[in-house]
RNA sequence: GGGCGGUUAGCUCAGUUGGUUAGAGCGCCUGCCUUACAAGCAGGAUGUCGGGGGUUCGAGUCCCUCACUGCCCACCA
């Protein structure tokens, strides 16, 4: 049986293989829990909670980038360690259709093929963009199953997925009963490239350079001819006056007051608009006088509306300028903008060009600049599903939140936009995503919503009816993934007939997957609320918020497993939602396409694994801060995965070898937190007292969301105190010849391997590709379970740590250092061997005197003489429990030791001074606590005592 | 304009309710191919905790202020 595992560690001939196992094995899988009668309780042991957790669904049309890689690693590290901890672990995958994104997709397509998705129609541009996902839609997931995420792939969702779709329509049908849905014109953000409406939150805004034009607006005289006086208005957008209706300035703007009542001849075209007093005009920007575009402004429509002003719209959906613009109809927005200051200018009504800087807000998806645009839009009346939102995250009756929020600032940003938060503009002017289920009636012109498409309208009975073009916005559909995702509403809804036929769903549409779509409310039962949401800061109000409200305001309807009432708290969506940071580049540069300095998640994994890759996000994750991704870390994590392997290959040749003579290891003392007994020897008390202390250390840093804590603690007990200790001292214990004491050898190789062994499970859930390679190695194809990922993680142990091996251990290698330090500075060659002096504090004597040999090995001593006086002369060095000296004829650097000796005295005095003035202060003896004070005095004897060997050691450097 | 962060070693970052002499990784310097690992081992150097003020027996930590910096929200034409 021998373990063969090469001697480097190459993570790519490992890491494909297990992510492929995981997937062919369904290991994730988690099957809705069966209701196990109270009755048979004591059959069935009752299963751990429930562990659930969202993947904020991918676009479909993406490709992994390293926030995706970020996000799913922090949400992989804790499933698998609940999991491992005996949840029932859910982590559910799904992508997102993601409306306009995709549907550009496709329209660029097209656009190589010289045609355009009018030219095709709806119905086959629909079904082309069907095409196109069933190519192209699964990439992401596929390099998420690279990375090895620990999903339920046999409940893998699409947004547009059948019974994801008859919850948006049954979402829409339900708002609209309860009034909380209307259609009307208002002006919204409009991009004049994708030719649809996009909420406020879909655009960026950017400052630009531009101009503030003065336009002079010719006032009418009483007989109804211009009068000669002007009144100038100032505007970043002249191309828009083709639609002003008026000109407002301030009711006590005297500059002007004298004009209210006439009106004005709008220039260019003609028009007499009328000069009206509003306070919302400021006097003190522009020349205090507005012109007033209700049908291209938003504040202007609002301007409009307080003064019953008529709405002009001058542009086209793709921002030309159109019929009511005269003679610059057909022209581009920008294009009209030059004509009509040119025109103005030859006219002599420029009155003046300043420059000015304005915001300009972008379509975010395209970056085009978005036009404000008076048009008929469907909306959510959101106030009232805000409310209850807003109580979400404030402390309820009984103290408690029922989201809690981590980094808890992100609490008061979410605060703060549900409290100011606008009517949510839900209607999109696309092809691809769900079509709004509302009918307009040619007869009446009223409209019918249903949840089942409708022959005739159901106001006057008429049959010609035809179905709103426009679209849900994608984040409607993603905001009710946690309710939709677990049957809702199928299973508290009275079948309608005519609804779709159900189950069928886009997966067999596209023959990939058979998701299992719930017929009854079990998953639901089980797995809501969710446990957690783990996302970024960017889609906190996009999505975050959508699912808050629209979770609460659904969920809460549907009653608890056992009929009762659904409380708020079990009404949310999620309990918890952890944003984590985002990850920049090397030098803190947000990473972008344009910048060129994006790192791909999947090249980098190609070059150091995915471990160290995952290793590397792990380690910096620290809540709130951004990581600056450094591929020296990674580097650095690589190097750490080597090391577990090659520990690895260490153990295997020690196993190997203890075989050939007949020792082998229980199994039974594998798979658990390993024990030793009180008389075992003190590295082994010792490194299971420190798994212990890290397992007890990692439990809690996750449970907080300390990903970097974790990480951190992980890499130090492993390579720091496994292997540059422990490892090196056990070699002392493994005696494989004839002579042997066999038990002892026995004793030690267990320890050995039972701690490597649950040092791997600790490390599982933070590098599962390298865990999972050695351990099925470890087991020789006989693994007690089909991965690592479901064995146990180390629990925190109820026992006490036993501190006093850590003490003892920490004074022994305490020695080692020192006198490693020692023989550098006196100069003995690297190889030779030495005897030391040691003189040692009574209370340590005996187990240091009994575990000479360690001190021997480690710092290369031929022999360890116990003084109770160091020789003086010697070049030695002192500790407060301890001194040390190595005996060697050659002799030290000595204006080097004088340097090292003077600057430690300086430390001493400083460190002295500092004590003996804190214990000379009354205000300090009198009211710092009681530990303190003794801690302070321990360190000042300490300190006094160092500080007096320190200069005894100087005096006694021969002079130079 | 409103709000929220950040500023700690050369670099990237920790430092939990104020408490003993501020840490890690990488990098750097020195010596070692020591039979798991040179992607390694051993040793070493490095900080007026952004400036100033205050509270306190005690401040990297709390308060004020200034400077620099990042982000979010709002959008006066």
């Amino acid at each position: 049986m021998p373990h063969d595992l090469p001697k480097a560690y190459d993570p790519t001939a490992i890491e494909d293989h297990w992510a492929e196992y995981w997937v062919r094995e369904n290991l994730f899988a988690q099957p809705t829990p069966e209701q196990v009668p109270a009755s048979e309780a004591s059959v069935h042991p009752p299963a751990g909670q429930p562990f659930t957790i969202l993947l904020p669904p991918p676009n479909v049309t993406g490709r992994l980038h390293m926030g995706h890689m970020l996000n799913q690693t922090e949400m992989d590290i804790l499933t698998r360690w609940r999991r491992m901890s005996g949840r029932r672990a859910l982590w559910l995958p799904g992508t997102d259709h993601a409306g306009i994104a995709t549907q550009m997709m496709v329209e660029r397509q097209l656009t190589e093929e010289g045609t355009t998705r009018q030219q095709l129609g709806r119905e086959a541009f629909v079904e082309r963009v069907w095409e196109w996902k069933r190519h192209y839609g699964g990439a992401i997931l596929s390099q998420m199953k690279r990375l090895g995420a620990s999903v339920d792939w046999q409940r893998e969702y699409f947004t547009m997925d059948d019974n994801l779709s008859v919850a948006v329509r049954e979402a829409f049908v339900r708002l609209h009963e309860q009034g909380l849905i209307y259609r009307g014109a208002y002006i919204v953000n409009w991009c004049p490239r994708c030719q649809t409406a996009i909420s406020d939150l879909e655009v960026v805004y950017d400052e630009h350079k531009g101009h503030l034009w003065e336009i002079r607006y010719p006032v009418i005289g009483p007989d109804g001819k211009d009068s000669g006086e002007f009144l100038t208005v100032a505007t970043t957008r002249p191309e828009t006056m083709l639609g002003d209706t008026a000109v407002a300035i301030h009711p006590e703007d005297e500059r002007y007051l004298h004009l209210h009542g006439k009106k004005l001849r709008l220039p260019l075209v003609g028009r007499e608009i009328p000069i009206i007093l509003d306070a919302w005009v400021s006097r003190d920007f522009g020349t205090g006088a507005v012109k007033v575009t209700p049908a291209h402004d938003p504040n202007d429509f609002e301007l409009g509306k307080r003064h019953n002003l008529p709405n002009i719209n001058v542009m086209d959906e793709t921002a030309h300028i159109n019929s009511e613009g005269g003679k610059y109809q057909g022209l581009d927005r920008y294009v009209a903008r030059k004509r009509i200051v040119a025109d103005l200018e030859e006219l002599g009504l420029l009155a003046g060009v300043k420059d000015h800087t304005n915001n300009i807000g972008h379509c975010d998806r395209c970056k085009t600049v978005v036009e404000p645009r008076l048009s008929t839009q469907w909306f959510v009346k959101i106030k009232p599903l805000a409310e209850k939102a807003i109580a979400a995250v404030k402390p309820g009756p009984d103290g408690k939140k029922a989201i809690r929020f981590t980094p808890e600032q992100y609490e008061k940003t979410y605060l703060n936009w549900m409290e100011n938060i606008y009517d949510w503009c839900i209607s999109r002017q696309l092809w691809w995503g769900h079509r709004i289920p509302a009918w307009h009636c040619a007869t009446c012109g009223k409209i019918t919503v249903a949840r089942v498409d409708p022959t005739v309208c159901s106001h006057c009975g008429s049959e010609k009816i035809t179905q709103e073009t426009d679209v849900l916005d994608t984040w409607f559909s993603s905001g009710l993934l946690p309710v939709s995702v677990f049957g809702w509403p199928n299973f508290n809804q009275p079948q309608t007939p005519g609804a779709p036929s159900f189950p069928r769903t886009s997966a067999e549409r596209v023959g990939e997957h058979d998701p299992q779509p719930s017929e009854n409310r079990a998953d639901f039962n089980a797995f809501y609320p969710t446990s957690l949401l783990v996302t970024g800061f960017d889609i906190l109000f996009y999505w975050v918020a959508r699912m808050i409200m629209l979770g609460i305001w659904f969920a809460q309807d549907v009653p608890e497993a056992d009929g009762s009432p659904r409380s708020l708290a079990r009404s949310v969506p999620f309990k918890e939602v952890y944003i984590h940071a985002l990850v920049r580049d090397a030098n803190r540069e947000k990473m972008s396409k344009t910048k060129g300095n994006v790192i791909d998640p999947i090249e980098i994994v190609k070059q150091y694994g995915t471990d160290a890759v995952r290793f590397t996000l792990a380690s910096m994750a620290s809540p709130g801060t951004d990581i600056a991704f450094n591929i020296a870390r990674t580097e650095g994590y690589r190097a750490f995965a080597n090391k577990i392997w090659n520990a690895a290959r260490f153990l295997f040749m020690n196993v190997d070898r203890a075989a050939e003579i007949g020792i082998t290891v229980d199994p039974s003392a594998l798979g658990k937190m390993p024990t030793v007994a009180d008389d075992a020897p003190l590295e082994a008390r010792w490194i299971v007292a420190e798994l212990y202390a890290t397992a007890a250390k990692v439990n809690e840093a996750l449970e907080n969301y300390r990903y970097d804590d974790a990480a951190n603690i992980i890499y130090q007990f492993f390579w720091g105190s496994f292997c540059d200790w422990y490892l090196e001292i056990v070699k002392l214990r493994l005696d494989f010849s004839e002579t042997a004491d066999k038990a002892q050898t026995k004793a030690a190789l267990t320890t050995l391997v039972s701690v490597f062994e649950a040092a791997l499970r600790l490390l599982s859930p933070f590098m599962p590709f390298i865990t999972e390679e050695i351990w099925h190695a470890l087991y020789d194809g006989n693994p007690p379970a089909k991965s690592i990922a479901l064995t146990e993680f180390p629990p925190t142990a109820t026992t006490p740590i036993d501190t006093e091996a850590q003490r003892a251990m920490s004074t022994i290698q305490s020695i080692i250092v020192e006198t490693r330090a020692l023989r550098k500075e006196t100069g003995v060659e690297e190889k030779a061997v030495t005897p030391i002096e040691l003189r040692i504090d009574a209370e340590v004597k005996t187990v240091i005197e009994q575990n000479l040999q360690m001190i021997e090995r480690l710092a290369k001593a031929s022999e360890v003489r116990i003084v109770d006086q160091i020789t003086p002369g010697l070049p030695l060095r002192t500790k407060f429990s301890f001194d040390v000296a190595v005996i060697y004829e050659r002799t030290i650097d000595i204006p080097a030791e004088r340097d090292r000796l003077t600057k430690d005295i300086a430390k001493y005095e400083k460190g002295l001074a500092s004590a003996e003035r804190q214990l000379g202060n009354q205000g300090f003896l009198a009211k710092a606590p009681a530990n303190i004070v003794e801690g302070l005095k321990k360190q000042e004897s300490e300190t006094r005592l160092l500080l007096e060997k320190a200069r005894a050691a100087l005096d006694a450097l021969p002079q130079a």
